[in-house]
DNA sequence: ATACATAACATGTTTAAACAAGTTACGGAG
DNA sequence: CTCCGTAACTTGTTTAAACATGTTATGTAT
C-alpha cells in the first residue's frame, strides 16, 4: 500500500514501465504532464523520478527528458538496494519458498566471534543456521546472529517462519538499513553436505555478509548467507557521478 | 570539486563523519542547526543527508535526529553505487594500478555475442582484454565490448591508459549509468594463465557484468569483469522499506 | 536553402513556508 | 515521588515560486 503521493505515483509509473505502456528508450510524459496527471507539485513527481533513476528504471537528461531503460532482469534471488527477507523475496519472484532450521541455540559471542560479527566480546546471541529451498532446491545457507537483548523470545518455530515478520510485527522493531558484502569464499563440508554439491565441481560459494541495524541505532544482526555458485545472482543500478 | 551548494554539504558532512569528528553512534547536528551553518534552506540539508543515508553513512529516525552509523570499511575494489573507472578506484584507495592490454580487436556481433551482450547482431564492436594490476599483483581480467559508433578512434594505446578518460574528455561523452549483475563463475583457461591461479585451489571467479549507458540512451558498452575470488569485495548499503 | 539568433520547453538547483507525525523533556496534579 | 499531558523539539511530506542550464524547434536574415 503506498503511504503518500510521491511513492504512488513512484509505483504507478514503475508499472507503467513495465508493463510496456512506456516503451523502451521512449521519454516518459514531461514533468509538467505528470504534474497535471497527478495533480501535485513539481517536487514530488521529482521524487518519484529519483527512486525510478536510482532503481536504474530511467535515466534523466538536462533539456531532454526522462528516458525509459528497463530491461525485465531474470529472476534473482536479492533484490536491489532492498532489505527483503526471503520469504518476501520469493513471492516477488514467484517462487515457492521453504525453510529449514538445522540449528538453533544461544550462545556467547567469544572473542573471535565478536571479531567476525561486530558484536561486543560476551553479547548474549541466538545463533541459527537455516537452510533455505526455492522451488524444493536447497539454494541458501545462512549463519544468523542475533542480539537476545533485541530480539527476545525468539523460537525455533519462528526461525522456521519468518523471523523479520515476528521482529516487525510482534516485537514492533524497526528496521533501518543493512550493509552488506559480497565476497566468494571457499566451500565447507556443511555447504557440501545440505546444498548437493561436490568440491569438484564448485569449490566456492558466493557469501553475503549483512549487518543490520535498527532504529535505535543498534546493530542487532549478523548474518553470513553462503549461496549456491551457480544459483546467485545479484544486480545493481550505478550512477556517474562528476569525478571530483 | 564540488558543483554546487547541496554537493558541499554533501561532502563536508561525510569528511567529518570518515575522521570521527562527529563519533559513531552520536546524533549529528538538526537540521536547523545544518540551516544555520551552511546558510541554506531546509530543503537542500536534507538533500545531502539523503545522499549519506543511501551511502550507509547515516540513519535517520524521525522525531529522534540523524545518526552516524559509519564503519571504515576494508579497502574495495569496486565502489558503492558508482560507476569508477579502474584508475579512479585505485587512487580512491591509495593502490597503484596497471593496465596490460592481451587483445585488441574489431569484431561485428555474432548472434551468440548478441545474445551475451544486449548489442544487435552485426554490430561493429572493439573487442579488448585487459589484466588489471593492483599493487603488482594481476587480479582482474576485463573483456570490454565498445559499441564502434559512440566509440570512434578507440586505440591499443587508449586502452593502455584509460578509455573512460578519452571517452569523456577527448569524445565528450556522458556516461549516464549502468547496470550491474554479478554471479561466480567457473575459472577458465585464460583466467588461469594470467592470473597465476590454479584450480585445484578456487575453481571459481566473481564475474560482474556491466551494460553502461550514455547520454543519448544507447548501451554503448558491454563488460564482463573477472575478479580473483580471494581478493574480489563489494559492499552496498541496503534501506528497509515499508512492505506493501 | 543555409545559418543563426531566439523562443519554447526540458530538467537541475535553491529558497520559503506550512503542516504532519514521532520523540523527549519539563512541569504540574495526584 | 510518580504519572501524565503538553510544549518544544526532531524528521517527513507537500506546495509554490524563482532562477539556472541544457536541448530543440522556429522563424528570420542572408
Amino acid at each position: 500500500m503506498p503511504r503518500n503521493k510521491y511513492d504512488t505515483i513512484y509505483q504507478d509509473l514503475k508499472r507503467k514501465i513495465e508493463t510496456d505502456e512506456f516503451a523502451y528508450q521512449e521519454l516518459l510524459p514531461s514533468e509538467n504532464l505528470l504534474i497535471q496527471t497527478y495533480d501535485c507539485s513539481r517536487n514530488t513527481v521529482r521524487r518519484a523520478i529519483g527512486r525510478l533513476v536510482t532503481d536504474g528504471y530511467v535515466q534523466t537528461m538536462q533539456g531532454k527528458g526522462v528516458r525509459n531503460i528497463y530491461r525485465p532482469a531474470a529472476q534473482t534471488a536479492f533484490a536491489i538496494g532492498e532489505i527483503e527477507s526471503f520469504r518476501e523475496s520469493a513471492r516477488r519472484n514467484g517462487q515457492t519458498a521453504a525453510t529449514k532450521v538445522l540449528l538453533f541455540m544461544e550462545i556467547q559471542a567469544s572473542a573471535s566471534l565478536a571479531e567476525k560479527t561486530g558484536f561486543a566480546p560476551g553479547a548474549q546471541l541466538y545463533y541459527i543456521q537455516r537452510l533455505h529451498y526455492l522451488d524444493d532446491m536447497p539454494l541458501i545457507i545462512n549463519h544468523n546472529y542475533f542480539l537476545r537483548e533485541c530480539t527476545p523470545g525468539l523460537t525455533r518455530e519462528i526461525a522456521e517462519a519468518s523471523i523479520y515478520d515476528y521482529l516487525e510485527n510482534t516485537l514492533h522493531m524497526t528496521i533501518v538499513n543493512s550493509r552488506r558484502i559480497m565476497t566468494v569464499e571457499k566451500i565447507t563440508e556443511i555447504d557440501e553436505k545440505y546444498l548437493d554439491l561436490n568440491a569438484e565441481d564448485y569449490n566456492c560459494m558466493a557469501v553475503v555478509s549483512s549487518y543490520t541495524y535498527n532504529s535505535d541505532g543498534i546493530m542487532f544482526e549478523f548474518t553470513q548467507s553462503r549461496h549456491r555458485p551457480d544459483y546467485f545472482r545479484f544486480q545493481e543500478n550505478a550512477v556517474r557521478r562528476p569525478v571530483s
